[in-house]
DNA sequence: GCCAACGTTGGC
DNA sequence: GCCAACGTTGGC
C-alpha cells in the first residue's frame, strides 16, 4: 500500500464536508497541476492519504482511502487532468499541525515542507508512521 | 524552444 | 494583506 497527502482549503472543502458526503466519498475534482495529477495517477485502490487543511488551519485532520483510481475530471475543459475518488476513514485523534511537522527533524524532507504549493504528494511509509504516532493513532 | 509577464497557491 | 515560490501562457 502506498501513502499520500491531499490538501484542501477548509473554506472550500473541509474534513467535515468529506464526512457528510454520501458514503463519505467524493470525487477529488479541480486539481489543475500536472505534478499533482501525476501523483493521483499513481494512486491505487486501497491506498491511504492524509487529509490536510491548508491556509487558515494548516494541519492534517484525517485519513482517507482511495476507492476509485484516476479517471478524467469532467470539470476540466482541456481534458488534461484527472481525479480520484476518496472516502473518509477516520479523523486524527490529535491533528498534526504544519508547525509540528516542521519541528520534527525526521519529517524535514517531506514535500509538504519542501514544496508548499504541491497539493497531492506521496508520503513515505516511515513518515506516515511518525505522523500517525504524533496523531495518537494506532 | 526561450523567457518575460502574469496568475495562483499557501505560509506568514 | 503581503509576498515568495512556482506553474502557465504567449510572443518572438
Amino acid at each position: 500500500m502506498n501513502y499520500w497527502l491531499v490538501k484542501s482549503e477548509p473554506d472550500v472543502w473541509s474534513w467535515s464536508d468529506q464526512c457528510k458526503a454520501k458514503g463519505r466519498t467524493t470525487a477529488w475534482e479541480g486539481v489543475r497541476n500536472a505534478q499533482a495529477c501525476n501523483n493521483m495517477k499513481l494512486m491505487r485502490k486501497g491506498d491511504r492519504a492524509f487529509f490536510y487543511h491548508s491556509n487558515k488551519d494548516r494541519q492534517i485532520v484525517g485519513v482517507v482511502e482511495v476507492v476509485k483510481e484516476a479517471y478524467p475530471d469532467p470539470t476540466d475543459e482541456t481534458g488534461r487532468f484527472v481525479m480520484v475518488d476518496l472516502r473518509a476513514l477516520e479523523a486524527l485523534k490529535a491533528p498534526v499541525t504544519l508547525a509540528e511537522i516542521k519541528a520534527a527533524p525526521r519529517l524535514s524532507e517531506m514535500a509538504l515542507v519542501r514544496q508548499s504549493r504541491l497539493s497531492v504528494m506521496p508520503i513515505d511509509p516511515s513518515a506516515w508512521k511518525t505522523i500517525m504516532k504524533m496523531a495518537e493513532m494506532k
